[in-house]
DNA sequence: GAGTGGTCTAGACCACTGC
DNA sequence: CAGTGGTCTAGACCACTCG
């Protein structure tokens, strides 16, 4: 048996989410990595002394959360972005005439900088610690749809190169997860309505001064700790922004 | 013991499934109205004949699609929208400078019209039926943020009037679900940005022209049938429309 | 057939609410 | 105190995958 703690303590939580921070944890120190199997149900339970149904309601939790997928008959497996019904986990762009072409990444530009404040306080780390800035477009069926503009933490993501970029054909958070070990599992997103600048304008092929959706993303690893910061410019006059409410 | 499918029946479903079937059903019938209680665990269990850990994961997944809400040591309850903590379930606003002020919402006009043919689509009637619009106002601190127009099909909401509107101090959907029985229970949002036409920009106090964020809603109620279409645009200079990625 | 996750059951006990 | 949902267990059996 595992150690329950008392329920009249402050810190009470029930056996599975203690099983379910172990297992955290385990992702968290790399035991198994994305895309990988972990042990089965049975094996996890013997491992912490609880039962297998204690264990399947921490797993059903983290698989609600899209942390493990679990595949009936095959075994219970780390999320990936590399898996391709992840792909586009995070884009919410449809186009308005229905249909779904194939999106495009187009990297622009790769440079080093210097946190500002904000960038700072977003990815907390302190101001003037180094950053890495990516310009980048979406394109679909070879038109510029996005500009996005993305802050990474130079410490996490050295090396990262235009090079770099522009040979993986995959995902970003895909190419984020293999060469830098970092995890995407949460993202928030601040939409508002703002008129192109001359430089978006020319890049996404729409007047300067037209309306665009400005998309502030910052995306969250394990453990809550911000990894990335974006800002990304939507043209919408063939394609929205779509969103489920529930 | 209920009646199971046999498992190579294409129309299998697990038991559970089943059993939530059967309690939406009785959703769906009134059988128990928003904000009731309904039967315990045990009753249910008893009355489909099924053990409780079955009634148990039926409702485990409605809590988890806002259907029911779950008390522990009072019962399980019809969710509603007349609970505060549902009243703004739908709404993504909120203030870029953080806090959180009080919203309003301030009923213009309220009118009769026939569905035109998107209306109709949108709405699943024909065009031609009768509709009801309703145009009005969201305030934060007493200023203009969003103005919305709102679709609704005529035979649904019979007896709507801007006065009725206005002398309901509480969420629009909780009017819906107290004096017309309709109850929403998931919605698609489709957002864009566009230029303010002249009537907003004089709503909103914003330049004509200026870019705003138009967000297109179509709500659904039970068994998926769309009974709302409305479209918000919302000047996003002193809010943000925020999005959780997960 | 062996191993995985998925379903269903029955029973014990805990935590919370309200009388 | 009785009644509710919440947790935990143990065991049986089903469904799926793969060798």
């Amino acid at each position: 048996m595992m150690q329950q703690t008392p329920a009249d303590s402050p810190t009470f939580s029930p056996l599975y989410r203690q099983i379910k921070g172990l297992i955290l944890q385990a992702l968290e120190n790399r035991e198994w990595g994305p895309g990988e199997v972990i042990p089965s149900e049975i094996e996890l339970a013997s491992r912490f002394n609880v039962s297998q149904g204690t264990v399947r309601k921490a797993i059903d939790e983290m698989a609600a959360e899209n942390l493990l997928v679990r595949r009936q008959g095959k075994g219970t497996f780390v999320a990936s972005h590399s898996d391709p019904r992840a792909f586009y986990r995070f884009l919410r762009l449809v186009p308005i005439a229905g249909g779904s072409e194939q999106a495009r990444s187009v990297p622009l530009e790769c440079w080093r900088a210097k946190a500002g404040p904000e960038a700072g306080r977003v990815l907390g780390i302190k101001a003037g610690d180094p950053i890495i800035i990516v310009r980048r477009l979406l394109e679909f069926s070879n038109k510029p749809v996005v500009v996005d503009e993305i802050y990474l933490p130079g410490e996490i993501f050295a090396g990262l190169t235009l090079e770099v970029l522009k040979e993986s054909q995959v995902s970003l958070y895909s190419l984020f997860e293999a060469k830098f070990g970092v995890r995407m599992i949460r993202a928030e997103e601040r939409l508002r309505a703002i008129a192109a600048d001359r430089t978006s304008a020319e890049l996404l092929h729409v007047p300067e001064g037209s309306p665009l959706l400005s998309v502030e993303r910052t995306s969250f690893t394990y453990g809550d700790r911000p990894v990335e910061w974006r800002r990304g410019l939507y043209s919408t006059e063939t394609h929205c922004y779509l969103n489920e409410l529930s």
